[in-house]
DNA sequence: CAGTATCCGGAGAGATACTG
DNA sequence: CAGTATCTCTCCGGATACTG
């Protein structure tokens, strides 16, 4: 993964020269190797890894703790839950408390850019259905999941 | 990545628990361990490696040969470019079509099913910008992209 | 409690060469 | 033209053991 590319008008162009950039033009670099700046790749690496959409969605429920983590998902080692959580931090997603005192205590919970995933996840989520243009439920409230 | 999650209320529940089930129930399951069937997982399957978004975004301009696309993305192998196409084609994604005749011919385009990805793309696309709430551009001309 | 340190095995990306 | 066949190399994901 990784592009820069996008953009571009939609309408079916009956092709072009082939790799043409003769679309209409837009302000959105024609990128022909993958880009890290590219604002999917963005949120594609985000979103990466196995667990990542599982341990957003528990985080969707509310404010976490490594040990809550680790108990509501127990097939995952706490290596890969710190690989995860440490991902979602750099990537904004999460923000990381530690409580001061002993035992150490970690407080996990989504910053306001982690929440708006929720539109990006039920965007999957819609798709991952198979329906051509069916959207979310009316209503919002349903396909609030992350990976479901 | 595998899941099935998903779903549930995300009004803010202020920490069930711990891996309590406990929300307002919804007819997705609360999986605890990826499972392939979750939606997110098909979409995120469906988009996954790299250069995956570059060739549908190619495709988004119209349908094109796999010379085509090897010429619009010169540093993606033939291989991988084999691979991922094979991949799409497998996610309903894109279809192909087989030339009669001699040299021989394929013609790659994207089914409805792939069009549909232009939502998911956007939502991908307008978070990645970094924006908390800021939707796709209005008129909905721009983002069209993949992976840009 | 909340990680880090190692080690290992498998999947995926790329390069190169060959075929229907 | 449109791939397939190999091989290599690197990046994870997972298991186990140890620490601030």
């Amino acid at each position: 993964m990784t592009n820069q590319t996008v953009s571009a008008g939609l309408r079916t162009a009956p092709r072009p020269p082939a790799s043409a950039t003769a679309w209409s033009g837009d302000p959105h670099g024609e990128v022909d190797h993958p880009v890290p700046t590219c604002p999917v790749e963005v949120t594609l690496r985000a979103l990466r890894g196995r667990w990542t959409t599982l341990v957003v969605r528990e985080l969707f429920a509310g404010e976490r703790t490594f040990g809550d983590l680790a108990t509501a998902l127990p097939a995952l080692s706490d290596k890969v839950l710190a690989d995860r959580l440490a991902q979602l931090v750099t990537t904004g997603v999460v923000v990381r408390v530690r409580e001061p005192g002993w035992p150490t205590r970690v407080r996990y919970s989504l910053t306001a850019r982690g929440r708006a995933l929720r539109e990006v996840l039920e965007a999957m989520w819609a798709w991952g259905l198979g329906a051509t243009g069916a959207a979310a439920p009316p209503g919002g409230a349903d396909p609030v999941a992350l990976r479901g």
